[in-house]
DNA sequence: TCAATGCTTCGGGTATCATCGAACCATGAA
DNA sequence: TTCATGGTTCGATGATACCCGAAGCATTGA
């Protein structure tokens, strides 16, 4: 944080474990309070309170004042990009360090993002309906294909009614502890919903595990199964 | 540079000072040898080196020994890509620090950033498509109307066979010292091809200087007329 | 009014890392 | 061989800033 070109500033604002930890988190495009960011950046709270100024200071970061509690999200898009460019190219330097992600495995396993599921059965819902042509296009910009209209309305989702919605149906978003891609966006949400209404699944409440049932289980796994 | 998320890795080696003057004296494309760079940074050699061998260690330049000359480059596009979006990022936030841009004021007239022209000339270039509505679209995103494929028509350039190219005829690059969008892609190439193909203009070697003829200086501003 | 929660500010301890002097390799020239 | 140039490695120094304990402010609820 010396003085210098501001690329600097910004390379020494993302380079600190703590603050790079609790942009990731962020990235969900969930708006998440200072204490959980402190708790996701594994730092008291004072020490998550300085960074966030510090994050603001850049720019990089929104505050939202509601009640006692402070919302703090990234600032737009572009910061998203930026970011995401960045972990692109960590990623394909192999640079990855310690920390793979998070440590519970319960939260490995599934967990909500945003409104979506995201850990290793959000990245097998997205392979399992990419390897069987539900969806079309890339793993950044795709679309369901008839089929996948077919399939989800048979799950009991109402696409049309997603598509009436003003957000996008199909967004994708990077699950930093897969390094994979998967669901987010209006379809992703609704797939949640649905998982939890049908029983599957549901919230553990204070925290971002989903727990899945040993029925559930069975059923998404029939429903998605594993690309492998 | 503790441990952490790899983004963070690379926000610390990006977030230096000298590290960041040293990539971007790299963003213009040509490779630069360890005492050069050093200048540039303004740091000693044995700082330098060290600086080096972090930024190698990382993945984000390559070497080439030549002699007893180390010839340093970024290591693929990837970077400068990451590179720019970040230089975007902190320009439009506002961030800028020290150093608006090069000291030495022919680098800040005319110079070459990747294979097309930046700078002041750069700028002008660009404006005063836009103004005579050469060019459509925003600052970041546009194309060339059908008068402007005229226009570069008579100036020489086959738009044609750029667009057979792989990458985009059209894109923006942001100038760094005026901090102004600038032409980029294969078009910003050719048109500096043609102003050095024209007698124009050279490049000045061992720098990223272009300097222009008194002649090429008036036919530039013949057909790029300043805005004002 | 009092208590509890969420968050910020302050202060000092500590560790990391950038920096440069000096010494050390390597290549090329005389 | 000897000298000069380009570059790296080593060691010590100093500054930056991360971190947390403690105290303080603000908002909510009783």
């Amino acid at each position: 944080m010396k003085e210098g070109p501001d690329i600097a500033l910004l390379g020494s604002v993302i380079g600190d474990p703590a603050r790079a930890n609790m942009l990731i988190a962020l990235m969900s495009g969930k708006a998440l309070t200072a204490t959980e960011l402190a708790s996701e950046a594994g730092v008291t709270l004072q020490t998550a309170s300085s960074h966030l100024s510090k994050l603001e200071g850049a720019g990089l970061l929104q505050q939202r004042k509601q009640g006692r509690h402070r919302y703090f999200a990234l600032a737009d898009d572009d910061v998203a990009e930026v970011l995401e460019a960045l972990m692109g190219l960590a990623a394909r330097r192999g640079l990855m360090r310690t920390r793979p992600g998070p440590k519970d495995p319960a939260l490995r396993r599934a967990r909500v993002c945003y409104n979506h599921l995201a850990g290793d059965l959000g990245v097998q819902l997205f392979d399992s309906l990419q390897q069987r042509q539900l969806l079309t296009g890339t793993d950044t910009d795709f679309a369901l294909t008839d089929a996948g209209r077919e399939f989800l309305d048979d799950l009991g989702i109402d696409v049309e009614a997603l598509e009436r919605e003003r957000r996008p149906v199909c967004k994708s978003c990077l699950d930093w502890s897969e390094r994979r891609t998967h669901m987010a966006g209006a379809l992703g949400t609704a797939l949640l919903d649905r998982f939890i209404g049908l029983g599957w699944a549901e919230r553990v409440p204070t925290s971002r595990i989903i727990s899945f049932s040993s029925k559930g289980q069975k059923a998404f796994e029939t429903y998605f199964p594993s690309v492998n």
